[in-house]
DNA sequence: AATTCGGGGAA
DNA sequence: TTCCCAGAATT
């Protein structure tokens, strides 16, 4: 692209973005360190998800040291649906490295910032470009779209080695006079105009500088190779009262999937068939519940069906257990298949 | 370089 | 159903 065109494509890509950019509550603020929990919020994550979790966050959490000084479970919990869970811990965690190194005061230096935990390279190109006016790409799935686009760029998006492309021609087309405003409408052009699919081409503001819109070949972009398919497992969740009808529930370990949070316990099942998990057999008393639930993770399916003992089975040790009233669940973070256990089980306490 | 991390929105 | 989402850490 000529530096006319780079110019052109900056003044129509900033003048459309003044019109038509989206009002967010995190763009209503300066604050690096509300900045930089929505950036955090919105990886992997669509906006309007995000808002609530948002709001209530920086209102319980509205300072470096308060989110510092949290319990992580009073952290996971404020995350909780939100999903991808190791973010809130590693900001918690990036957050008490600034707050002792840094006297809470996110740093405007990009190899400080990659230091801190869970900022990445797109967090840190968003920092620096929306909190702080540097000139740095913040290369996430909608510029990629966007770029492969006016560009025609084909590697593969899905490729960690296919980023540095987009951090080069992003790197030559940034604003310089405003970055910030730079960075925020790509991504309010992939997300309002340049969509994943049917592309509102005709709308663009940049669509005089976009090499596959002169070709017509818009949908053909970006290139991207699919995932594999996720892997199934079968699960027994547990059901067993104590005198006072509390019930049993464990906590996750403190890595891996849903590291840290609390469910009914799960015992993996070869199939979800009629016949009686292994580990129920020795039991005089078990009942398959009306529950069968069906949830899915990225790479991961879980096909859970509910049963109800009357007392503990054997259950692996070394895990944190406790009886918990039905009153006292919200105090816990669940995942959200458990969320589901916990619905079904009021309605049934309400309806008998 | 590939895999592991959640959950929901949209067509 | 499938794809995608303001990705990062781990293997």
């Amino acid at each position: 692209m000529h530096q006319n065109e780079i110019i052109a494509f900056n003044h129509e890509l900033l003048a459309w973005f003044q019109q038509n950019g989206r009002d967010l509550p995190w763009r209503r603020t300066k604050n690096p360190y509300y900045i930089w929990v929505s950036e955090v919020m919105l990886q992997q994550t669509q906006v309007d998800t995000v808002k609530p979790y948002y709001d209530r966050f920086i209102t319980d959490f509205a300072t470096p040291e308060a989110l510092a000084d949290a319990p992580e479970q009073s952290v996971l919990k404020m995350w909780e649906g939100l999903g991808y869970y190791s973010r809130a811990r590693n900001l918690q965690q990036g957050v008490r490295e600034v707050v002792e190194k840094y006297d809470g005061k996110l740093p405007d230096d990009k190899k400080k910032l990659l230091e801190l935990h869970g900022i990445g390279p797109y967090t840190a190109g968003a920092l620096l470009s929306i909190a702080f006016g540097q000139p740095e790409p913040a290369i996430d799935g909608n510029v990629m779209r966007v770029m492969s686009r006016v560009f025609m760029i084909d590697a593969d998006i899905a490729k960690a080695k296919s980023k540095k492309q987009f951090e080069e021609v992003v790197g030559k087309l940034i604003a310089e006079a405003n970055p910030s405003a730079f960075n925020q409408a790509l991504m309010d052009l992939g997300a309002m105009i340049c969509r994943p699919k049917r592309p509102d081409c005709p709308n663009c503001p940049v669509r005089r500088q976009c090499k596959a819109y002169s070709a017509r070949v818009q949908e053909k972009y970006p290139v991207k190779s699919r995932p594999k398919k996720a892997t199934v497992r079968c699960y027994a969740i547990v059901l067993v009262q104590d005198q006072l009808g509390r019930y049993l529930i464990e906590q996750r370990t403190d890595s891996g999937l849903l590291a840290g949070f609390w469910q009914f316990p799960m015992v993996e099942c070869e199939t979800n068939s009629d016949l009686l998990p292994a580990a129920f057999r020795k039991l005089a008393s078990v009942e398959r519940l009306d529950f069968h639930y069906i949830h899915r993770f990225s790479h991961l399916v879980w096909d859970l069906t509910l049963y109800r003992v009357d007392q503990a089975i054997d259950l692996p040790a070394g895990v944190a257990r406790k009886w918990v009233a039905v009153d006292e669940f919200e105090r816990y973070p669940f995942p959200v298949p458990h969320l589901k256990v916990i619905d079904w089980l009021k309605n049934l306490r309400m309806n008998t």
